[in-house]
DNA sequence: TTTT
DNA sequence: TTTT
């Protein structure tokens, strides 16, 4: 159809760490799951009303992925960037069930870490778009040896993501 | 969660006219299913290709849904943002299903026809946020006549469900 | 900074037929002047009021710029995606200025026709990242023909801007 | 203009503490003045780049503003989402002057702290949308004492935004 | 200068 | 189910 528009913008927290798949081509393909919520006083009750949202976002961008991979954590904080796809697959019953994944495809989509003080002033912001854009250092010195992302620090607030969560 | 972001932004078709449900309230509930696509040429074989995504838009905001009554049918260019939400129900065997939709809460969310040509040079582009914005004049003088597309079927939320498919 | 976003994204209509420079390096830069516009009644006087907000829109990326070229003219709806930039000049009285531009940079940002149905069903949207994605074909088979749009005064930048005006 | 849409996201820094003009309506209009930034390496010479983007921004709406005013400061850094507008203006030579501004107008915008953790687990995001959305508590239990916020630390961070601020 |  |  021309003149369409497929779009998702979310800033949320990981709930877990971010998953990686390596194809068989080489590349890798990261998954995230990124909480949003939303907080409101109930009209009626004055209580305090809190919903939180869960969204699976599937990275084939390469240079996203690969910055998805190297620091991205549970509880990271990110700006995110793609596109809405459905796709239909099925259980172990054979029962057909659908799935609505927020995709990064293959050069598009954006992924920009949003508390990256943490870890030693590092950035890892990176546009999707070209090919001579984006931070490229931390791709050429990437996480190195063992003094790496740390274990996903049980922080308060990443532990208030662990259940609930659907996928 | 302080700080979180769940913004859709769509520009697609209708794939068939507006679902409204009147609700015991008064007020409607106003489903869309918008068509976005994307076409490309295969590098391998040349060829060109194309995919469709099905949107499935749920409109709670009362002035947002009124406009999507009076002005939208089958095949309108749509301009959409909403937030993501994803609800969990049965289907009649009992069998836990996943629907992911776009929602225009109260008071929230965009819609602005984009095809508002056709129809006699009528406006129908809303901003979900005030109260005092907004086109209102459509609102004052509907479609009226007999011509018009019937009110929309009181089919329960629950009956729309009941089959195998998302929406 | 680690962590920023810089997005624009409007839907409107061209003032005038793109302006396009062609560059030393044989790329083309091309100029849009869009139009966005609200409507409202206004709560005291009950009178229908309208705001029209012009921007200016500059596309360096290849790819989208020769679409613009070719398939955009004065009137044409169109969704557009770049980012904010304000540039600093001087008026012929030695006057610093600013103007700030929505800028669709090297493989970045988004354009899509909204009205392409005028033409002969000829699409034109694409997607700035990629290089194996987007229409291929309107490139391949370009518009032709002595009926076509001129290919554009060569005017450098710096005479565009001689005027008291931002653009 | 049937059809238009004119949207702004920025995720930046503050460059200053918010600036707060009293109405005579007893309403409060902030200025911020948000720094985007974007690094990449220069192909031809390797080097590191970085370029940043100040932006004007400007909040009408009430909601909003108050919790601009409470919880932004120097260095914050935010989610905002306006509507770009340009206004024409008179300097002191009486040179005509354009200066274009993001705007959250009345009821609309949005504007989400990203980096609430500082400052107590307070948060202070808020949908400019409903009047029955949002947070409502930092409202009704605003900075309260003398432990308020801290006069805008003069982290490294915040410094280095303390120059070349254009307006 | 567009569009409705 | 839309649109080109």
């Amino acid at each position: 159809m021309a003149g369409s528009v497929n779009k998702v913008i979310l800033v949320g927290n990981l709930g877990r760490d971010p998953e990686v798949r390596r194809m068989n081509s080489g590349e890798s393909v990261v998954n995230l799951n990124i909480a949003t919520s939303e907080s409101w006083r109930d009209k009626q009750s004055g209580e305090r009303k809190e919903k939180t949202e869960w969204h699976r976002v599937v990275i084939f961008n390469e240079n996203l992925a690969k910055i998805a991979e190297q620091y991205l954590k549970k509880g990271s904080k990110v700006y995110v960037e793609g596109q809405l796809q459905t796709r239909k697959w099925q259980d172990q019953t054979g029962a057909e069930k659908f799935t609505t994944e927020i995709v990064l495809q293959r050069f598009r989509g954006e992924l920009t870490l949003l508390d990256g003080r943490a870890g030693g002033g590092e950035q890892s912001e990176y546009q999707g778009g070209g090919s001579d854009f984006g931070r490229s250092s931390p791709l050429e010195a990437p996480r190195g040896g063992g003094q790496a992302r740390q274990p996903a620090a049980t922080s308060s607030y990443a532990a208030d993501l662990d259940d609930d969560i659907p996928f």
